[in-house]
DNA sequence: GTCTATATGCTGATAGAC
DNA sequence: GTCTATCAGCATATAGAC
């Protein structure tokens, strides 16, 4: 939230801060315009209606948030060194960026025409059709080397993005509940990437 | 919804099914009341306020909720079999509630409040400690045993929620955004409670 | 580009008739 | 117990001055 940004910018700065914290319901334009220090008029001139705000925000998020998940597929190492590299990169991007996964499940289950939206959009793309081929062949060639166990392929897929989007979607109420500090939260995260990154490794054997 | 219990019960009824499809703030008294067939005086007239018809439904989720884990932990079997019935509960209970999850997490993640009242009225209740309590020292005996991985009590706990509640709080997302239909989200469901079983039951060997 | 002013509608909640 | 009527308040959105 840069003071030197334009107003524009700014707007929608302060926008995603409050959907990701209150969802977008509980949000009002009214309260935007009062964080960011303007006029609630300003933020209609800008992004004309609420939803319009909002959508750029979230696709803009979902994007980022597959290109994390496209670009932590490469071949050329081991199906192991892999596994680590990609658990690792999702607990990087998802630090960098924790309340991601509260805001985008919130907002895809209580909306139903975002879901549709999304999959217009997005998972027909060619890029996110080739990679889950990619990977379900990476699986199949691993399992007929005997190096792998015999797990469907999306059942991995989703057994890593389980265990890592987990942590970080309970992240308030183990900090607020258990009433843990800033900083264990940050130790346990941490700590939940060795222990997932084991634990997967261990549950994928043969 | 059964027409012929009272309006007091009709409401919290549909109360309920509106708070857990579309969450607190985008539900409406005005539009609890029309789906009754009541006016919106009503509601007020039983629950005075919309939060406190909330609280109520909220409260009753929560209890049903840890009431299962609570009844998982059972010490006459073997750790193994403790995990296989425990899955098993878990995902059953879900089955028979798909959308707890996510109503219970998306409330308490946008609102510390409620954050703060379950701490005082849950997480304290020796109920709750003494669940853990137990549970921690039936893992420390299995390690001891060479029988299980030296793995933390908190970390399995965690693995296996995540695992379980996962596929619950992505159904939507998994149906709409997949094409999947009714059917196929259910046999995935079951799938997935064999494919978690296995992949614990591996993941956790010494 | 940013403001003030305002239209219109819906919200949660209450008062009072029946 | 259920209704009608009504309240004040806040929401989104727009028109128009500067």
């Amino acid at each position: 939230m840069n003071t030197n940004d334009t107003m524009e910018v700014r707007i929608r700065e302060v926008a995603q801060e409050l959907f990701f914290r209150q969802g977008y319901a509980a949000t009002s334009t009214t309260q935007i315009a009062h964080e960011v220090g303007c006029t609630q008029a300003l933020v209609h001139y800008y992004y004309r209606t609420k939803e319009n705000l909002f959508r750029q925000i979230f696709l803009e998020q979902i994007e980022a948030g597959l290109n994390v998940i496209g670009r932590s597929l490469c071949d050329n190492e081991s199906f192991e060194d892999f596994l680590r590299h990609a658990i690792s990169m999702y607990f990087d991007a998802l630090t960098a960026n924790p309340r991601l996964p509260d805001f985008v499940m919130e907002e895809l289950v209580t909306n139903p025409e975002r879901r549709e939206y999304l999959r217009e959009h997005f998972v027909k793309r060619p890029t996110y059709v080739l990679f889950y081929v990619q990977f379900e062949s990476i699986v199949r060639r691993e399992q007929e080397a005997g190096r792998l166990a015999r797990v469907e392929p999306f059942d991995i897929l989703m057994t890593i993005v389980a265990l890592t989007v987990f942590p970080f979607l309970t992240m308030p109420m183990f900090r607020d509940m258990l009433g843990k500090t800033d900083k264990q939260v940050e130790e346990f995260i941490a700590h939940r990437k060795q222990e997932v990154t084991r634990f997967v490794l261990q549950g994928l054997k043969p």
